[in-house]
DNA sequence: CGCTGTATTGAGGCTCCTCAATCCAGGTGG
DNA sequence: CCACCTGGATTGAGGAGCCTCAATACAGCG
């Protein structure tokens, strides 16, 4: 994997997403954008211009909750954040996690209204990006607008596995895969390697996130660790078994990632 | 709720969604986007423009399925369809159904291959749109592009929705939620009262959907007509307590609707 | 050094699944 | 016009998976 030398026309520096030198000297946002449309340096400052202010946000503390209105959206710098819906009976159901490089609260925006709560895991930071300042972006600079459609689709598709998951695999396949899908994001963003990354997450949390009881998960973590798949313990997961554990979990992650940038 | 008259200027015609006699004039897509976006006649001229070939499509036969490349994507006139992703063990979930008016495919577009399948559950008449009118119609009618952003974001909203429901519901209050959606939607293009609708899906359809055996759904739909709730026959619901279904399902449907154009 | 949040393990029970039989309606061919 | 066929709906019986409750073990922290 040779580095691509920095070309004279930006357009051409990010035909491979993941080998430009330049890409990196902007956001890993920037950067992600850059793997759906290939941007121009006018469109790259552009989205630059679109971080506001950066905040920090305690663990714990929800940043957006339900029924909040006039929501900014953020672009996520350092922590991890989810995203989660509240049932009456008092239930989450966690839809998402969120890593550095993610955009959140995109929902909240183009809603007025926020339809669900989103809550850092970790201490975070992150830019805030003013609602308006999006809209008026996405009308100057229209292809930002197509790019930001992408990446809201690429989100999409992982909460579309997400259902899946949910719906029709048992608790190993699921639990398998989630760890799997983790670990192919963390990996984009330079967070993990194939063999395992950092990870905040309770056993609370990932039984929130994968639809079963906290107990449960702890149960088919030891079955996973006792079949020398993989194991999670003191925030780190070590993945010691990596086909037999996407044989398990049916792991396909192409929906995750891309060649090169799809729009010229 | 009085209708608004036709004003002179476009603009104001869609200020109230439901309400405009032009806005009928133009397709169940157009009006859809309208809701979002306050269209310029422009724009509704371009989004005319979009709709290529109709084509017919026999029930049962997929549109499209996984691996695919290069597809088209499609606005559904009549008819109802099923996105669907199969698992190695030969089960299938069903993520969403579309219903007319809607938008299909396009993620399968966005990304060049289709990460799921498309079956039609009726025979369906839908019209092309390509690829790259597609992606034209975005950068030089930019507008648009965000209201397909917008409309991709309430299907996205949906499918966490239902992701909600697979996770954290038991399997009445997901039925229950399930039908109510449903009705909202189908409501909303004019196909259904707030007291019931048609419905061709089959139980085994619904289970697919619902991540539960047929057998179990019909065990439900038992228990829902029993308790005078709802009763599903002969491809027809007919909602006979709606607050009662309403309260066991905590379903609220303010994210399928809205008061009106949230970008002016 | 107790407090608090998390992890771990056991016991018992409920939800939902699978397998299997029966029933019913619509369509088809004789 | 009826026997047959097919796909869906319905119901029963038994079992697997996951849940809840509850106890205990840990680890970080003020």
């Amino acid at each position: 994997m040779d580095r691509a030398t920095v070309a004279a026309h930006p357009r051409l520096d990010v035909c491979h997403h993941r080998s430009s030198a330049l890409l990196t000297l902007h956001s890993p946002f920037a950067r992600k954008l850059g793997a759906f449309v290939a941007l121009t340096s006018e469109e790259m400052a552009a989205l630059d211009r679109l971080h506001g202010r950066r905040k920090t946000f305690p663990a714990r503390r929800d940043m957006v909750h339900q029924g909040m209105t006039n929501q900014s959206c953020y672009i996520l710098a350092s922590g991890w954040v989810c995203s989660y819906k509240l049932l009456s009976g008092g239930t989450r159901q966690i839809v998402d996690f969120q890593i550095p490089g993610d955009f959140l609260g995109l929902r909240s925006v183009l809603f007025r209204t926020a339809d669900h709560n989103i809550e850092p895991v970790t201490k975070v930071e992150a830019s805030e990006v003013l609602a308006g300042d999006l809209l008026d972006t996405f009308s100057k600079t229209p292809r930002l607008a197509t790019a930001v459609l992408w990446a809201a689709s690429r989100d999409e598709a992982m909460v579309v596995e997400h259902l899946v998951g949910i719906g029709r695999r048992d608790a190993r396949e699921r639990t398998a895969h989630f760890l799997l899908e983790l670990g192919a994001r963390l990996k984009l963003v330079g967070l993990g390697t194939a063999s395992g990354f950092a990870c905040p997450l309770s056993q609370y949390m990932l039984g929130d996130a994968l639809g079963m009881s906290a107990v449960h998960v702890n149960r088919v973590l030891r079955e996973l660790r006792e079949g020398g798949l993989v194991t999670f313990q003191r925030g780190q997961v070590e993945i010691h078994d990596l086909d037999a554990l996407v044989a398990l979990a049916d792991f396909d992650k192409s929906y995750l990632d891309h060649d090169g940038p799809l729009l010229k």
